[in-house]
DNA sequence: AATACGGGGCG
DNA sequence: CGCCCAGTATT
């Protein structure tokens, strides 16, 4: 049995070519008969890769297929993505969040189509080029479309080498980060290195886990410093947690003659690209103060003077590091001219919602408004 | 190095 | 609820 590579330690030694082999031998044959079948690895089409790539950003296996296979059925090749509205994409994108993924992705087809004639590039410095594309992104279609030696390291990867080298480091630090892309390019095999680097995703993410990882089953226990040690627990070091902060944020469903008033997000705000109700902060105690505040900032968002305001519900959810708790109100406007510019805001009828790409709370909010209590208590003034 | 960016899975 | 997720871009 090779020896392990370093008793422990927060400088990663790099390892045999013994232990190298031994590694590669018993990840691949536990691979060739673990490996799930998941809709993008049908072929080796880059493409079909990269869409994966892009969605498990940040994103688990289960949540992704559904969003996977109604995307390639929408845009089954580069050209078809490039040609697309950029609000198609973003609507097809709706409920798996990081929107900034879905347009890098439709920007990154359309420089296909420019600098590469349509075709996936092949090279690691070509594909790391295209945006919203990293060294992890790059480095996963690289080698598992081309076969090319290119390491991977996130989540499932940096608990697994952790581990099996027991290290002690911060591996979200710059030097943690460093030595563990280092061992995961000194540890790839001469071939095959596409199939290594998802069976080192695919082991991290079902048998070495973040809480209870399952040592008894694992190909690579022998091999593992951290389970020599006992210490699988606590390797690798926890993040500190940034304090989630609570927020409190008001929706208004103003409504004109029988629809209602949307904004396209800006870029550079939060949900760029996405429609929404008008949307900001809300500061108010009581609830004449909550509609005095409600009328100023629909006023200072859309132009629009609403009348008739009534809370109808109230939805609570998370957005990265804050809480929000976001009231809903509807209220009548009394004209329907906007100060927003043309194609950044629309008067809808709420059937008509269902083509528009909403944020989750959007989307929840949408389905409310046949409840007479989504509607104003004043009559539209048609 | 820290922060923004969403939402859901799961114990 | 809290923790975690096939990260990237920006500051």
């Amino acid at each position: 049995m090779p020896r392990q590579p370093s008793p422990s330690a927060s400088l990663i030694e790099m390892p045999s070519a013994a232990w190298k082999r031994s590694l590669a031998r018993r990840l691949l044959a536990w691979f060739r008969r673990h490996r799930r079948d998941l809709p993008w690895r049908q072929s080796r089409d880059p493409y079909r890769i990269w869409i994966s790539e892009i969605m498990l950003q940040q994103t688990q296996v289960a949540t992704v297929v559904p969003y996977f296979n109604r995307f390639l059925e929408a845009f089954p090749t580069i050209e078809a993505l490039a040609a697309a509205d950029e609000h198609e994409v973003l609507r097809l994108w709706e409920g798996l969040g990081y929107y900034r993924r879905a347009r890098g992705m439709h920007e990154a087809a359309r420089q296909m189509v420019a600098r590469f004639d349509g075709h996936f590039p092949t090279t690691l410095a070509e594909i790391g080029s295209l945006p919203g594309i990293g060294r992890y992104t790059a480095g996963a279609i690289a080698s598992i479309a081309y076969d090319a030696q290119a390491p991977i390291l996130e989540a499932n990867t940096v608990r697994l080498l952790s581990r099996l080298v027991a290290f002690d480091g911060d591996p979200a630090s710059g030097p943690g980060q460093k030595q563990l892309w280092a061992l995961a390019e000194e540890i790839l095999p001469r071939r095959g290195c596409g199939d290594f680097n998802q069976a080192l995703m695919e082991l991290g993410s079902l048998v070495c886990t973040p809480k209870a990882p399952d040592c008894l089953a694992c190909c690579l226990a022998p091999l593992c410093a951290a389970r020599a040690q006992g210490r699988q627990q606590e390797i690798p070091r926890r993040a500190t947690r940034v304090a989630i902060e609570a927020v409190r944020e008001a929706s208004v469903v103003v409504w004109h003659g029988g629809k209602v008033f949307l904004r396209k997000r800006a870029a550079g705000e939060r949900w760029a690209g996405l429609w929404d109700f008008p949307r900001f902060p809300l500061e108010a105690e009581s609830a004449p103060a909550a509609r005095r505040e409600l009328s100023q900032k629909v006023r200072e968002q859309t132009g629009l003077a609403i009348a008739g305001t009534r809370h109808f519900a109230t939805l609570k959810h998370g957005v990265t590091r804050f809480r929000i708790t976001l009231d809903c109100y509807a209220a009548t406007s009394r004209g329907a001219k906007s100060r927003l510019a043309g194609g950044q805001s629309q008067w809808i009828e709420p059937a008509g919602l269902e083509r528009l790409a909403l944020s989750v709370t959007g989307r929840k909010l949408s389905r409310m408004l046949d409840d007479p209590a989504a509607r104003s208590p004043w009559r539209a003034s048609v």
